[in-house]
DNA sequence: TAGTGGTCTAGACCACCTG
DNA sequence: AGGTGGTCTAGACCACTAC
């Protein structure tokens, strides 16, 4: 069955206790988990659905600020409301946290190095990933380069029920950032990420892929990225050489 | 001259095309770090900012709004709207991102390792800080322990002309953390930081402060606090073991 | 011109906290 | 009981975008 049609209906008023524009908040997020208003769409009008609802636009306004303020819905001012893409200015900016010393940040060339089907032995991904050990996955290997030089070496999980029918060749030929292929192509959307650095002696595989001795002191980055309701649905080592580049991080937003 | 008493007088309508939200949180913020009103003090009434300033309280929520998102402002439901402070609870879940790798978080124990005041020679330091190389600052040494361990080597830098009459008495029997001592000593709030990691070779100066042989890779990370205006006040060094604790990060707030 | 989101108002009632 | 912030309403006008 293709996606629904979007459905905006009444709110239920026997939602106990809960404040109106949480309940439409959570309304909206269901439709827009279910692919009833894909990525890229726009919703109706405030009018129209403040009046769906069955609440004035003041409270509906309320829910969409929480969704704009996760980045899950992005406000056009003249044009409407849109459910967000990951264009790869929001990659770069949300989830691509590696820049030159001197500040140049760019968006990385990616390649392919190793792709295979298999099952999960590594319990420490498993369990990051809410699967059991022996689950079927893909994973595969890329290295990240910027500004000619190798810079990162990601090892990446995928639950294979999530990512059915994927392949290198799919990954290969992707226009895109991985985080574009996740949403086109398999309607997975990435809203958030928990991320654990550490430091380490960079191994024989990592230093082959980035160019290194083995040894050299390397960051290893594990990221599970979250899609609607903080459910995981990617598991990434990235090992990553700061000579050049680093890891930057900003505590709280920018006015 | 002491702080001034607060005086929230109307918004001046000749402000340029800036909302009426946008001058009213303006205005807040020059009251906040005037020191008018100062950290943990309520402001007054929405009711009666909102009069005062000659605009809606629907207006002047907007504007309070924005600043609860940064955390400057924290709204207690019935009891009023109260200016931030640093309690250790906000140090620990905003500003100190190392811990152990099962998850478990606890504030630092903290040793002052050494303290000096002198005049500034790194260059990168002063460019992160905005001042000119040579400028008098305070510089000193801590070792933070968890679990009895000892995980963190800081080395921090601060402006002479901010911190006057800081001495290693006064750091040594703070209360709090730091940047409590920071607020309640000194009148500067941190209400942001911008930090770049990077793996290294321990040094020995950290190496010894660790108790790691020199040469095994630690994490490096170098903060730039700012506070209102985004004026730099803290630069520190934060050389981080990262064996059995690890350095967190969750991109994009928790829902 | 018509439709969208952005700002703003002037109320209402509720939940919570303090006295 | 009285004051606080939390929620909600039903409008208004403005700025921007599309056609």
């Amino acid at each position: 069955m293709p996606p629904a049609k979007p459905a905006f209906s009444a709110i239920a008023p026997e939602a106990g206790g809960m404040p109106l524009y949480r309940s439409a908040k959570r309304a909206l997020l269901q439709q827009i988990e279910s692919g009833a208003v894909p990525p890229g769409e726009a919703l109706p009008s405030e009018a129209v659905l403040a009046c769906a609802f069955g609440i004035s636009v003041g409270t509906l306004r309320h829910a969409v600020d929480e969704l704009v303020a996760e980045h899950i819905l992005v406000r056009r001012q003249g044009r409407g409301t849109f459910v967000a893409t990951h264009g790869a200015d929001r990659f770069l900016f949300q989830f691509f946290h590696v820049e030159r010393s001197d500040g140049l940040r760019e968006v990385p060339a990616v390649e392919l190095l190793s792709f295979e089907r298999g099952r999960l032995d590594d319990e420490a991904i498993a369990s990051s990933l809410g699967l059991k050990p022996g689950a079927p996955v893909f994973q595969f290997n890329n290295r990240l380069v910027l500004q000619g030089r190798p810079v990162v070496h990601d090892h990446i999980t995928l639950p294979a029920a999530l990512f059915k029918g994927l392949s290198d060749k799919r990954l290969r030929e992707r226009p895109g950032t991985i985080y574009q292929l996740y949403q086109s192509e398999f309607g997975i959307t990435v809203v958030r990420a928990q991320e654990r650095a550490r430091a380490v002696p960079c191994d024989r595989g990592s230093a082959r892929v980035l160019g290194l001795a083995p040894g050299t002191p390397v960051m290893q980055v594990q990221r599970t990225a979250l899609t609607f309701g903080d459910r995981p649905v990617e598991a990434r080592v990235s090992t990553i050489h700061t000579g050049v580049h680093e890891y930057v991080h900003t505590l709280q937003r920018p006015a």
